[in-house]
Formats: C-alpha cells, structure tokens, sequence
DNA sequence: CTGAATTTAATTGCACACAATTAAACATTG
DNA sequence: CAATGTTTAATTGTGTGCAATTAAATTCAG
C-alpha cells in the first residue's frame, strides 16, 4: 500500500482511486437494469427520462427539455423525432416564436404511463438499498452535478 | 407537497425524485470536466480509462479490460483499434491461446503518463469536495455498482 | 426602421455503448 | 480422436452524446 517508490500522483492516478469510473461504470449499470423494464414498452433509457417529464408537465420546448436533462439538440432532436415516429408525442414550431419548437404529449404517450408507473419501485429492488442511503446517495450526487453545472 | 391526488406511484415517477438521472448527469457532466484536460492529450474519457489500467499493468487482453472497465468487445474493439492507430499500444493475438488479443501499451503510451498524471488533481477542483466526502462518496458508488452487478 | 447580435433547432461528423450474431480457437466428453 | 460445447474477439446495426457548424427567427442598438 505504502510502496516508497510511488508518489501521490501515482496512487491518485490508478483506476481504483477514481470517482469518475465508478460513478460512470455505476451510471451504465443502472440503465442496464432499466432495461428490460424500459424494452417491455419499447423504450430506451434517455426516452424514458424524457416521457418522466411530459408526464409531469405534457408541453415542453426542446430548450426546456434540454435544460431539464443537460442534453442538446444534437441529442433530443433524433430522439423525439424517433419518438414522434412511434406516435408518443407531437413536435411543432411555436406559433409565437418559429424558433421554438413544442413537444407535446399525445394519446399513446399518456397511456404508457399507466405501464412505467411501477417501474421505479421495482428499480428499487434491484439497488439493495435502504431508504436513507438512497436519499443520502441522491442528495450526494445533486450537490456534485450542481457543482459540475 | 403533499397532494391528495397524488399517490406515492405518482411521486416516484418524478424525474426529481429519481436516483438514476443525477447518476447519469453527473456521470456526464464529470466526462465533461475531464473534456479540456484529455483534449489537450488527444484523449477521449473511455480511452482515458484504458491507460489508467495499462499505466497500471503493461499488458492486458481485451478480456481482461472488459472485465475492469465492465465494457464489451463491441465498444472496445474499436476504441482500442483507434489507439493502436496512434501509436499508443499494439494488439497481437496471445500465441499460447490464440483466442485472446493482448494489448501492451507501447512508447508513446507510456510517455504520455507523464502528461496525464496531475488530471486527478487537477479534477479535484471542480467538484469542490473535501475528501471526505470524496472518499465517501466513492465508497458508495462502489457499493451501489457491486449490487448492480 | 435597419443592420448586427442573439437565440433556437437542425445538421454533420465522430466516438462511444450495447444487443445480437458470427467465426475461430480451445476444451471436454464419450 | 471426433463430435460437441465453450470461450474469446470481431462484426453489425441501432441509439445515444456532443462539438461544431448552419440557418432561420427574433431582439437589440443606433
């Protein structure tokens, strides 16, 4: 552990002293355990995330969606345009402003939210954690990203 | 807060109230912090994560990275492809089992360590932490990716 | 009111991720 | 030792992510 040949920019560099990878191994984990949830409604994880908010709120801009989930155009717009291709949601420019563009929830979007509304208990199972370390952990990782904004 | 409506289903389909989108934000908003430092080294983050391991090891095979950084051949084949293209490691089938590639980091790989290895630190700054809660928090990220594995 | 600056999406190009399939090498078993 | 099964990478196809550029609409300054 204590090598005398091994300075602290050495131990600091190894795999294991990192918090971006388990953070980032422990990020792709999840939305792998997401995943046959999210394949039963023919969803994929950032599609998931997006629905999470028009469920919430129907109407949103692409700028609001995209300030919401820390994602750009370049992201969202082949994502609700596949999404708009599945029916689940409308996109059109703003009448008051043609820059804007106003993605809307529509029939068959609403009605998956009967199906995914249980997802997020059983997710819970799949972490194995209790109640606090949940929140301490959410909390923990709120403060970082805000940090990182 | 507490709106009679509202039942604890409903709550939990929040984006606010889940665990998974600050882990995935910050899991990329981190990847980002690293951006400057790896672009300055012609480095993308998972490649990053690669010369951690082999600044570590020398030689690895492609089974062996995949086991570490929990990535499949599908994303490292190509990713190691690119690197070996530059110079950094060779790749050669493992002549006692001819099934395994080895990847062995070569010259460059290795002087570009010297480069590369005040980035921890240098990160250190943008996510504010003390180190306890840095160790803390790495220690729970730890814990949550064992359970999702 | 007009030209310049800003805002907003879309597009382009590149690099992951990952499921699913393929193919080659090796191991096992009868 | 031959047939079968297993292990390991590579390949293929789809869907993100994101930097950089483009283009249209709006706002702002003079």
């Amino acid at each position: 552990m204590n090598d005398p040949h091994e300075n602290s920019s050495d131990a600091l560099l190894k795999l294991e002293s990192q918090l971006c990878f388990p953070l980032y191994a422990a990020s792709r984990m999840l939305t792998k355990a997401y995943q046959p949830y999210l394949q039963a409604l023919d969803l994929t994880y950032p599609q998931y995330l997006v629905f999470l908010l028009l469920w919430e709120h129907e109407e949103l801009t692409v700028k609001e969606l995209g300030e919401k989930l820390l994602l750009d155009s370049g992201t969202l717009t082949p994502l609700l345009k596949r999404m708009e291709q599945k029916q689940w949601l409308s996109r059109r420019r703003d009448p008051r402003d043609e820059r804007s563009v106003i993605i809307r929830l529509e029939v068959a979007g609403r009605a998956l939210r009967e199906q995914a509304c249980h997802i997020p208990e059983q997710l819970l199972g799949h972490m194995g954690m209790t109640k606090e370390e949940f929140e301490a952990l959410r909390t923990q990782l709120n403060t970082l990203l805000t940090k990182l904004c």
